[in-house]
DNA sequence: AAACTGACTAAATGAACAAAATGGTCAAAT
DNA sequence: ATTTGACCATTTTGTTCATTTAGTCAGTTT
């Protein structure tokens, strides 16, 4: 019982999360799997939220470094962008924790799980906005306000990936690039 | 007693239902308030969705009309789509019964009302669609595929129009159209 | 002394049951 | 031929009460 304690109440918390979402998760069935009292758990973190916070920031750091990964500085940004908002995407779409979040939000709109969720959304539309930022300064893209831009890219590609799928077929990853590309880059106009 | 039936009940139910939704209205409440016989409404429809169902596609003619009064054929393609989804957008916004029934699909997720709301945005992406490929037709945009286009400028006006306000100021009418230009029409390249 | 624990408490939840309300029907009334 | 509202099966709502839960803290362990 030597090890360290936190990350074994952490790592507890963060597969009882992912199987069975935040409001059914309880904080003894933590502690059981942890190994540890219930009391433990308030030494290193004041309630269930503030545990479930600091989890789902790792997820938020996890999803960053998955963009950051198909980033390749060589490419062009919006062949960049779309790789990271695609890979973001992916991410949510196949990480447990991430589906079950999702799941929570959607079928009981647990109050707890829809702050996590805003927060984890800014988090993306930051990320977005940041290398939008990058792009003006180098002049790669036409001025314009970064914010807002972040913001309707992430709305487009969740249409996209998950919208679209509620009444037609999903649509390929090519033609996802190939739509983003003629709607933000080029534009319908001849 | 000896006017339209039919009419005083969808009369008595169309406000009913803007008032109070759909899950609160009662037949019961809807003969009251109609005057007429329980029984009389089952004559006219199968049951409450069929009645539901006709009185929301009343509320999809007039969005449909709504949207015709402001295009002009005088202006150009991207214009009068703007023009057309900010006033069913703002319809949406200001009808009674589309407010109610946005706020139960939200709060209690009705069945019914989920229904009705689909077949809303497919009428809506419908309308939109057609005006996109009269736009191809006339050479006026390059070609696409219409239906995911109708429905991403949909998605993009929702975005800009409910979303937006959620964490940020509104915008302003002209924002959006240019905005809207922007993106669909000129791309981001320079 | 510092870290840890699990029995304990107040509050929240939900199971179980009864009562009320609701959508839809149909024999009688008009 | 229409219209009606009492009636019925089912669902929804209100209520009670036992269980569960988040969080605490006196006591135990290290």
């Amino acid at each position: 019982m030597a090890v360290n304690r936190k990350q074994q109440i952490i790592d507890a918390a963060t597969k009882s999360f992912s199987l069975f979402g935040y409001k059914a998760t309880t904080m003894d069935q933590v502690a059981k799997l942890a190994n540890v009292g219930k009391g433990t758990i308030y030494t290193f973190f004041k309630n269930k939220e503030e545990l479930f916070d600091e989890i789902v920031s790792t997820l938020i750091s996890e999803m960053k470094e998955a963009a950051e990964q198909v980033i390749d500085p060589q490419l062009s940004f919006f062949e960049n962008v779309h790789r990271a908002l695609y890979r973001i995407l992916e991410f949510r779409k196949q990480h447990q924790l991430a589906i079950k979040l999702f799941q929570e939000e959607r079928e009981m709109g647990t109050p707890a799980v829809q702050e996590v969720i805003k927060k984890l959304e800014t988090a993306i539309i930051a990320y977005i906005k940041q290398k939008i930022e990058a792009a003006i300064e180098k002049g790669e893209i036409r001025p314009c306000d970064a914010e807002i831009t972040a913001f309707l890219m992430l709305k487009l590609y969740v249409a996209l990936i998950f919208d679209w799928e509620k009444n037609h077929e999903p649509l390929e990853k090519e033609k996802i690039a190939e739509l983003f590309e003629l709607y933000f880059l080029k534009g319908l106009s001849k």
